[in-house]
DNA sequence: GATTACATTTCGTGA
DNA sequence: TCACGAAGTGTAATC
C-alpha cells in the first residue's frame, strides 16, 4: 500500500471520459496495482479509480506538460479492457509505502437473507394461520423468497426486500404469472414484504392485487433472540 | 484529511453488523468527519466506513481491551442514524494530516444523458425516415427517453440504457401500456436502445414486440463531432 | 425534503 | 465464465 498526497490533475478514459482539474488529493496505490484518487470529502467512493487488474507506469511529462508544472505522469492502464487513468502530478507533499499483509476479511450479518430467515420463522406475520411451505421455492425463472399457505390453504408467494421498490413488485408479478399457470398451486396470491415500501411500489402492488407488508427488523430480531434486545 | 496506518480490529453496527479481525489497515479520516477503513486490495470500496455526517471520538481502552493490546479506541457515531463504527487500535505505524482544500469536482462525459442527446440528433439510427417528436416525453408514470414517429407517421417510444437489462424492458413495457391508451398516439411501438443488450432482455423485448437497437457510442460521438475521431 | 433513476456502480452467488 | 440480484449502496436531478 502506497499513499501519496499531491497536487494533480486526472483524466479517465474508458466506459466514459472524466476529468479532474488541478487540486491536492490523496492517491492510494494498492498491492494489486489498483489506484484510488480521493478528495477530502464526498463519500467512500473515490473521485477516480482504476480497478485491478491494472498496471501503473510512471513517466516524465512531455515538454508542454512540463512547462505547465507537471513533474511526473502516472499512467494506470487496465490489463483487461481499454480503461486508462492518467494522473499528472505537479507537487508531491507526501509519499509513503507500507506492508499491510493480506486482510482476514469481513464478517457480515443482517441483510435480506436474515430477513427471509426471520420471516420464515415468524410466518404468522403474514396473518394468523399461515404455514411455511419453503424458503427459496424454485421456479423456472428463479426462486421465490418464501412460499406459504394461508389459513384457508391457499398458496401465498412472498417477495422480500430491504427496500421495497417498483422492481421488486415487477419481480413478484413475474413469479405470480408463472405460478398461477400451475394447477397444483393456483390460485397464488402475492405478498410484497419489505422494511420500507416506496409509495409508487405500493400503488403498483395494490393495483395488481398484491398485499404489502412492512417488516420491523428490530422487532423480528428481538422475537428471534430476546437476549439481543436486553441491553 | 488524516491518514493513519495501524493494526486494528473494527466493529460496525447499524443497518447490519460486521466485524473485522485484527490486521494492519489504512484509516482515512476526511475533513467532513467521515472515516474509511481500507485494506491493501479489493476494490475502491472500503472494508468498513462511516458516511458523513458523523463524529469521531477517541478514548482509552477499557481494562480488558487494554490487556488485549488495544492502545486507543475510535468511536465513529453517525449523527443522523444509529450507525456506529468502533475501531480498536493496537499499534500505529503512521499518522499524518494534510490540508487538501475543497476539490473542484469531476467533469463527466458519456453517460446515458449524452447517449440520449446523440440519438435525438441521429434519430435515423432507428431507421430511415424517423422524426424526433421530443426527448423526455412526459407521461403520468415518468418521462419516456425519446418519442419519435417512423416514416409512416406511427409513434415510436424509445427507452435508452447504457446496459440493456431486463428492468429496462419492463420500464418500456409500462410506458407502452400507458401510451397505447392514448388514441392520439396509439398504436405506439417500442424500441429498446442500449450500448449493450443482455440476452435475457433481448428475449423478453422480442417476445413483447419491442425492437432492440444496439448503439455504438464512439461512432455516434464521431458523427456528432468528426474532429474527435481524427487523431 | 422526498422520490426516482443512474452508476466507470461493486460484489456476491449460482448456473 | 456469465448472468442476475443485492448493497450499510451513493449521487444527482426532479418533484
Amino acid at each position: 500500500m502506497r499513499t501519496v498526497v499531491a497536487t494533480c490533475s486526472v483524466d479517465y478514459t474508458g466506459r466514459l471520459d472524466a476529468h479532474l482539474p488541478l487540486a491536492t488529493r490523496l492517491l492510494m496505490v494498492k498491492a494489486d496495482g489498483s489506484v484510488l484518487v480521493h478528495s477530502d470529502g464526498g463519500s467512500y467512493k473515490p473521485l477516480n479509480w482504476m480497478s485491478p487488474p491494472c498496471k501503473v507506469a510512471v513517466s516524465a511529462p512531455d515538454a508542454d506538460a512540463g512547462a505547465a508544472g507537471v513533474t511526473q505522469v502516472w499512467t494506470v492502464q487496465s490489463t483487461k479492457g481499454d480503461d486508462r487513468l492518467v494522473i499528472s502530478i505537479h507537487e508531491v507533499l507526501h509519499d509513503a509505502t507500507f506492508d499491510l499483509g493480506v486482510d482476514p476479511g469481513l464478517v457480515k450479518d443482517g441483510v435480506e437473507a436474515h430477513l427471509q430467515e426471520l420471516l420464515a420463522e415468524q410466518i404468522d406475520l403474514l396473518g394468523p394461520g399461515h404455514r411455511l411451505v419453503r424458503r427459496e421455492f424454485p421456479t423456472a425463472i428463479g426462486p421465490v423468497d418464501i412460499m406459504a399457505r394461508d389459513a384457508g390453504g391457499a398458496s401465498v408467494a412472498v417477495e422480500i426486500k430491504r427496500r421495497g421498490d417498483i422492481d421488486g413488485v415487477e419481480q413478484l408479478t413475474r413469479y405470480l404469472e408463472l405460478l398461477n399457470r400451475d394447477p397444483l398451486l393456483a390460485p397464488v396470491r402475492g405478498v410484497f414484504a419489505a422494511q420500507e415500501i416506496k409509495p409508487q411500489a405500493r400503488v403498483l402492488a395494490t393495483d395488481r392485487g398484491i398485499r404489502c407488508v412492512v417488516l420491523d427488523y428490530n422487532a423480528m430480531r428481538g422475537l428471534d433472540d430476546p437476549g439481543t434486545r436486553l441491553f
